[in-house]
RNA sequence: GCUCCCUUCGUCUAGAGGCCCAGGACAUAGCCCUCUCAAGGCUGUAACACGGGUUCGAAUCCCGUAGGGAGCGCCA
């Protein structure tokens, strides 16, 4: 039998960490096992559904790379079928009209709960012939009242709980509008979802659905319920805390497959592996190994895993993500050669692309400012000196390569008897306007012979003027 | 309140009765490497929530307790 996943956001809030994990199981479920997955959108609260809740799901999916083998599905778009089903279920007495007002229920909820007793509807108009003039009724599902209903959880293992404990769910209000436990139940159906994999604030409406399900005829779908992600405090995720939409992560200069990497092991494992392809993820996953306790996000760990991958990767594949960011700090350059050379001799020393590019300013502007603490440093008197010294064997090379620009350093320092950090620190400052770069040979070719020459010249006249 | 779920280093986890005076990773401390910053290497600090059982033997099984979470809506 194919599997069939699916991942179903409500697009009331944004997409963040803690749903993308669930759609990343639900993924790679799907692909370690040959299945489909779907994506499906339960947009049924028009009120709290927003556009750009939508937008967020559908882009921040694309970037993740988690495509949909069917959909994107609304359930807006299928009322006409929910009514149908609705309608089944009224004639087979699976479901009534329900003529209790909201009124009634508030005070029946009210005495319930002063009588420390499980606030739940308690069948009133079951088995009610007559319709309640002056009320439109909202249609309830008629739950078993006897037995059991057990979940074979895939990772909470069997979950068995009493049909006495559940009362009858509102399928449809009453303006007609059916209700989220229900439409659920028809497009699981519908849809051949074989397994559900969801967040585990779900377990508790599994039976109720299972029971819906079954009235329609219909075998339950292997359920696996996943912890949800707290913040870094332990507390549940907060939008101070990780609850940020997803593409904030693409802004903040993180790779995709890192984020996806991180959050998978966020309650899952294999042996000791730390980093994962997506390909290895995909031949490692699987839905049983996943923990049943909630985890914390750690974005220092985040922060690790995407350099580890952007040590890892193809430096021509990073090299639109560095573009990227470093339009939003109004530069761009299309000398691929150039932007290979930043990834390879940056992306040790960042974290991120965003960090990758504020380090990088100084490869695309004509002129650097130098910072006044480490020109004090570097480029007083015998910093001067050197960058005099350095100038014409720099300027005299025949061929403009890291390794000639790291001889004609040396030969300096060795000449003058003193380490090459006396002769690179100098050099770098005047350069990159910093004490911190990458390799001072490979930072000078990478620049340029002329832009190099400039700017020690630029130096020189800056400190001669000063 | 009721029902359900959860509990190994600060954090993510390994561990399915002896291989564990508990392993890996992030973070953290020290050392090494070194032209800066990193990256990398090595070393260290650091955990089985608690209490009872079962057993020759328990992080692992059972029972309680405590703590945390979710659900109990004409929200999803």
């Amino acid at each position: 039998m194919t599997v069939v996943t699916r991942f179903a956001p409500s697009p009331t809030g944004l997409l963040h960490v803690g749903g993308v994990r669930t759609a990343l199981y639900s993924w790679l479920y799907a692909r370690r096992m040959g299945g489909r997955f779907i994506l499906r959108v339960e947009d049924t609260d028009r009120e709290r559904s927003t556009e750009e809740a939508v937008r967020v799901i559908l882009e921040g999916m694309a970037w993740l790379g988690l495509t949909a083998d069917e959909g994107p599905y609304y359930q807006t778009q299928r009322f006409e079928r929910y009514r149908e089903v609705i309608g089944q279920m009224m004639a087979s007495g699976h479901a009534y009209h329900c003529y209790c007002t909201k009124e009634e229920l508030d005070a029946l909820r009210e005495q319930q709960i002063a009588r420390k007793e499980k606030p739940r509807y308690t069948g009133i108009c079951r088995d009610r012939k007559e319709p309640r003039p002056g009320v439109q009724p909202v249609v309830r599902f008629r739950n078993p009242t006897e037995g059991t209903v057990v979940v074979e959880d895939l990772v909470h293992g069997t979950v068995t709980f009493q049909n006495s404990e559940l009362d009858d769910l509102i399928i449809a209000r009453s303006d007609g509008t059916p209700t989220y436990n229900f439409c659920v139940v028809v497009d699981d159906k519908d849809m051949g979802i074989t397994h559900v994999i969801r967040g585990d604030d779900h377990l508790n409406n599994t039976p109720r659905q299972m029971n819906m399900l079954r009235a329609l005829g219909a075998t339950p779908p292997v359920y696996a319920h996943v912890p949800m992600i707290l913040g870094p405090d332990g507390a549940k995720l907060s939008k101070r805390h990780g609850a940020v939409s997803v593409l904030q992560y693409e802004e903040e200069g993180y790779l995709p497959d890192a984020l996806l990497n991180y959050l998978v092991r966020l309650g899952w494992s294999h042996g000791d592996q730390e980093v994962f392809t997506r390909e290895e993820m995909i031949a490692a996953f699987d839905i049983k190994d996943v923990g049943k306790a909630a985890s914390a996000f750690n974005p220092e760990k985040l922060l690790w895993l995407n350099q580890q991958h952007m040590m890892r990767a193809e430096p021509a594949a990073l090299v639109p993500y560095l573009r990227a960011q470093l339009r939003r700090l109004g530069l761009d350059s299309d000398d691929q050669r150039l932007l290979e050379g930043i990834v390879v001799s940056q992306r040790e020393r960042a974290k991120t692309l965003k960090e990758m590019a504020q380090n990088s300013r100084f490869f695309f502007t004509e002129t650097v400012d130098i910072d006044a603490k480490a020109a004090a440093k570097h480029l007083s008197g015998a910093g001067l000196e050197l960058l005099v010294k350095v100038r014409e064997p720099l300027a005299a090379l025949p061929h403009w390569t890291a390794e000639a620009i790291h001889g004609v350093l040396n030969d300096l320092a060795t000449a003058l008897g003193a380490g090459l950090g006396k002769v690179a620190q100098p050099v770098r400052v005047a350069v990159t306007g910093t004490a911190v770069s990458p390799p001072i040979d490979a930072t000078l070719e990478l620049l340029g012979r002329e832009r190099t020459l400039a700017r020690l010249d630029a130096a020189l006249r800056s400190a001669a003027a000063g």
